[in-house]
This record gives structure tokens, C-alpha cells and sequence, in this order.
DNA sequence: TATAATGATGTAAACGTTTACGATTAGGTG
DNA sequence: CACCTAATCGTAAACGTTTACATCATTATA
């Protein structure tokens, strides 16, 4: 069973070529003549030759893997941008590694050490939340980054990015509440900071100022049986006609909630979503929500990163992606 | 910007000592004295060496890599046993090389031949979907393989696996709903073949036969949007009173569909997912499901491989984690 | 005190590629 | 035919580690 591998040293001799030249065929096949490559290439399909990718690593000063940071790949949104990246990478020829940025004992520094261990030619940071600490380490690593759906706050030594833009998307969609009448307009937003949220509030805060109206915001958690307590709580004491949730999943808490306390969607009370993941979906009425093209994000991340890989410059550091509104029965 | 990556010469230069050491101190400490190994361990923390894996990679003949086969990684299931997975490799300093088996022009042969090609010590495999193809291929791997949430269902060479027991689960709470003293109890069912999806329906259908009940089985698809009409079709012209869904998502669907057609859930009717996903704590009323410990299966799968990497055998070749059934609003 | 055993370190050969460089050959050119 | 250029290929030195083996120092044994 025990398939001893074959090298390039085999396939050289049966082929009788140097193992340069074999080397050629597959890297530069225009430099080596028609017939001898063909030769080689029949042995090394004869032989199911494959090159040892570490070797070609180690020889070759690239390693032709690239490295994904996030911090928890069972979140939607990242697992649908590993999705395009990967499509991506494979056409490029990169594999890729993965490096989980979470757990309590693991700390930033010793991910960026795996990181650099690892001899990636580039790098992917696809976390929702803004770690300083992940920024700064970025900022000194000699390598490639690009930063998928994530908000850096500063300025000084920009780093590239790809987005939407979250801050529009909330005004946009707070904007079209106000349109319609809606004067006490709510936002629930995460408890911990993350840029992509904040950014979130910003605009609704924004489009509120225009309309002289007052903000409502609930701050609390991600997860579901921590949030229907608090958003009950919340709904029962405070009068509201429309709420936006920052996910997708709170936003359906909300929703499920606001039709218990025997709220009627969308007539006394519209809900926005945002995402656009499969909960938006399955949600009754099906959810109203701001689409963000993940997939698209991945694959526009993973094209940059190729660039710069290739010692190559963007002419466009901090690319946003164009999002959509889709209306479904949570709105008017 | 530049960082000039430290190699292990340096360190042996600064530390005054020869490079077999400074390797020494790093793989077998034990090996060096005391002194000498408080000295190099002090000039890697000052020049920040980390190992150059790739060149680790190739004198070892060993990669410390694993791979990780998937189709899709934004299926819930398989991001949980990602997640499970990556801490545990991380803790046995395995890093982790994904491998998207998906897309309309990558073969299983190209995926595997990419498998070999990297030089992985071992592989798991998350596929919910069995490929015939992939087996085989598998079978003739020389490399350790672990198979995760997939029922492999040729007995001849048996292949190491990790599951909850699917047949039995679903025989569970078919026998449930049947003790409740419901008749007629509907599977939304897959249209596409899943392993693992034939073993829920199997059970579900050796409970309705020893009760002596005849089978109501809905193949329909996963996608929320195709789902709703087929299933409002369906359930128009079918009385059922119990619905079993192999997914969350499919049992949320019906669910939905079931309220909309004026049906009392869970009087009328009781409703069944299976995962445990957050999907079925987002519906009204929540879903009662079948949890499946995903997180654990992953984390099941890669302490397998590894004792397959250390040349280990394994006590029990297919694996079967206890699973839960949680009672929520959809079920009386 | 001589010798054996053990412990600590150094030397150098692998690992399987890529690639600079040089050698050879073939094809023109005058 | 002599010469030059370009195309083609081979030789050998990298790449940064691990590890078998050799060497030297130290301690225990007689």
C-alpha cells in the first residue's frame, strides 16, 4: 500500500533528461524543446510524478501557500469568504492555510510567529472584530496583507482592505425608514466593538441627525438565548416602529420578539437585517436585509492579494464592493 | 520593512554554539545542557527565530501539515468541526492546509493529487456527500485519512470515521412523535444522495414500520426559496401531523410553511430539524432538533489522526459520538 | 590512575526542488 | 568553411532545516 513517492530524479532518468530539465517542463515548458518535453511529460504522467511542494517551497524562496487568519470560521460571513477565496486561490495555484486566531490560551503573538513560521507569501485577516494588537503585528510583518471585512480605523500606514461601505448601507436603509414615516427607529447593536458595526451606527446616526430624530440603541449580545430576554425587556418598555439589527440573527431575535409582544411586522413595526445570510430566509415574515456580497469579497481579497504577491502595485487601497438592499416582508 | 527572516545559523552564531544544537534545543531539549539551552533559548527570543517550516518540513520528511478535504465551507456543520479541528492540531503544532473539493472543474483526482502534492502527514475528510470516487481514491492514499460526519458504506476496507449514530437518532424521535400518537409523520428528505441523510431516513422508517405506519416522504431540495413552494404544494394535499426535517433549515422551511397554511404548531403538528444549528433557535416557535455535536466530531476526527500520524492504531475504527435531542416550542 | 561509560556538542550529509551558469548543439551568415 | 547567435540542456550550488555519526569532555568504575 505504502506508495513510495516519486521524485523528479526518477522521472529525469527515465526519461534521460538532467533533473533540470524536468524542472523546466514544468515551470518554463517554452524553454525546453517539443519533443523532449513531451517525452517528459508522458514519463511524468506514467509515473503520477508530483513535485514535493516543500521542497519547491524551500527551493524556490515562496511557498506558494498563502495564510488565512480568522477568528471563527463557524461565522457566516467568514465562511462564505474562505468559499471565494479558495476558488480563487486554487486557479492562482496558492494553497491555503488556515490559522484560527481564537481560543483563550492563543495569544496574537503566537498566531503571527505560526504565521511567519509558516513561510505563506501572503497573507488574508478576515476578522470581524478589530484586534490593535492583530493591526500593529500586521504593520511590521514584510509580507503581503490584505484585510477582508474589516474596519482599520487608522490612517496613518494604510494597509489594504476590501468592504463595503457599512457607514452608506446604514444610512441608506435608515434613510428609507424615515422616508416611510418611521420616527422611532432602533438599532441593535453588539456589545463588544467591532469596527464593521461601528461603522454600522455611524450611519444610522447620521441619517437620524438629518432628520432631527433621536437615536435608539440596545446594546447586546450575538447569541440568540441571551438576546430575547434583554430585547423583550427592552421592547416592552420602550416604543419603537422599526428596528435594525446589526446581523442578520438579531435582527430575527428582534423580529420573533417584537411579534410575540403582539407587535404586527411590517405594519406597526419594520425590521432590517444585514448580511443577507439563511436565517434572513427562514425567518417568517422572511427578513429585509442589507446584502453584503461575502463571496465577492473573498474572491475581490484573495485578487489583490495575488497582486501584491506578484510584486505588483493597487492602484486602489481601500476597495469597496457595491451592496444591495433586498426588500422582503419585514419592510413596507 | 524588510524583515531579513533569521535563519537557525545565525542563532548557532550569536549563541556561540553549532547549528545541530539550536535545532536540538528546540526538538529535544532534554538533549542540551541546561546552561547551553537557557543561552540559545535567549537568543531566539531576542532575534525572534522561528524555524522556517517549510525547510523543517523537507529534512524531516514530515510537514507538520494536515489537510483538510471540505465541499463547502459555509455548510454550518463543517465550519463547527473546522473550528474543533483547529484547536486541537494547534495544540499538537499541526497546522492546517484546506482543500475545497468543490467546483465545477476540479476533479476529485485533481484535489487529491493536490493532497499528495502538498505533503500533508494526514487528512480529514468533512464531506457530507459521499463521493464513490473519493473513496476509492482514498483507499489507495499511503497517507493516515479520517472521515468526519460521512458513513462510508463499503465494509471492505474499512476507513476510520467519526459520526453520531443517524439511524438511531432519527429512529429516536420518529418513535417519539409516534408515542405522542401521531400518524402521520412526514420526512423532508434530500433529493440529492448524503450518506448520512439515507441513514435518517432508514431509521425513521424502521420506526414507522414496527408501529406499523405507512412512510410520507418529501425529496425536495436544501435551498430555502426552491423549498417554499414545493413544500406549501405538498403540504395542501398531504394531511400530516408530524414533520421530520434531516436539515434545520428544510424542518424550518416547513415549519414556516405549515404556520402560513393555518396549522397550530405543536398541536396540530410537531416539527423535528436535525444539527442544532442556530437556525433553530431563530424560528418561531424554536425548533426542537437533534443536536449533533459538531464542534466534537471535529475534535474526535483529529485526535484520531494523529494517533494514525504517530503510527498509532486505533482501538475503535468508526467512532460514534453521543448525540442529544432538545425539546423546544415545536414539539409537545 | 587508567579505562569505560555517558553526556554534550560539532560535522556533514541528507531532504527534493529551483536556478545561475556553463557547455553543447544547431542554424544562420558572410 | 569559419564564425556567431540562439536554443537547448546539464552541472552544481543553493534553500534552512533534521539527524546519524564522530568527537570531545566529564564522570563513574575498577
Amino acid at each position: 500500500m505504502k506508495k513510495p513517492k516519486v521524485t523528479i530524479y526518477e522521472v529525469a532518468g527515465k526519461a534521460n533528461v538532467s533533473l533540470a530539465t524536468v524542472s523546466r517542463v514544468l515551470n518554463y515548458p517554452e524553454k525546453v524543446k517539443q519533443s523532449t518535453r513531451d517525452r517528459v511529460m508522458e514519463v511524468i504522467n506514467e509515473l503520477g510524478y508530483r513535485p514535493n511542494a516543500i521542497a519547491r517551497g524551500l527551493a524556490s524562496r515562496k511557498s506558494t501557500f498563502i495564510g488565512i487568519v480568522v477568528p471563527d470560521f463557524s461565522r457566516a460571513s467568514v465562511a462564505e469568504a474562505v468559499n471565494g477565496i479558495a476558488l480563487l486561490a486554487n486557479s492562482y495555484g496558492y494553497q491555503i492555510l488556515v490559522f484560527p486566531a481564537e481560543g483563550e490560551d492563543r495569544s496574537s503573538k503566537d498566531v503571527w510567529a505560526d504565521v511567519v513560521a509558516s513561510q505563506v507569501d501572503g497573507v488574508l485577516y478576515l476578522n470581524d472584530l478589530v484586534l490593535e494588537e492583530d493591526i500593529s503585528y500586521m504593520k511590521t510583518m514584510s509580507m503581503p496583507i490584505v484585510v477582508a471585512n474589516v474596519m482599520v480605523d487608522d490612517d496613518q500606514t494604510p494597509i489594504p482592505t476590501v468592504n463595503i461601505d457599512y457607514e452608506k448601507a446604514a444610512y441608506d436603509i435608515t434613510q428609507k425608514l424615515i422616508k416611510r414615516g418611521r420616527k422611532q427607529i432602533m438599532l441593535a447593536q453588539t456589545r463588544r466593538y467591532y469596527s464593521m458595526n461601528q461603522a454600522k451606527e455611524m450611519g444610522y446616526l447620521r441619517a437620524l441627525k438629518e432628520a432631527g430624530l433621536n437615536p435608539i440603541i440596545l446594546r447586546t449580545s450575538g447569541k440568540p438565548h441571551v438576546n430575547y430576554p434583554v430585547v423583550t425587556d427592552f421592547l416592552r418598555n420602550n416604543k419603537v416602529d422599526a428596528i435594525i439589527g446589526v446581523r442578520d440573527s438579531i435582527a430575527v431575535a428582534c423580529l420573533n420578539v417584537a411579534i410575540e409582544l403582539g407587535h404586527n411586522v411590517p405594519d406597526d413595526v419594520e425590521v432590517y437585517g444585514f448580511q443577507n445570510t439563511r436565517t434572513a430566509l427562514l425567518s417568517r415574515p422572511q427578513l429585509s436585509t442589507v446584502d453584503v456580497p461575502t463571496f465577492e469579497i473573498g474572491k475581490q481579497a484573495m485578487e489583490m492579494l495575488t497582486v501584491l504577491m506578484e510584486d505588483g502595485t493597487l492602484d486602489e487601497l481601500e476597495v469597496k464592493i457595491p451592496f444591495g438592499i433586498v426588500e422582503r416582508g419585514t419592510t413596507k
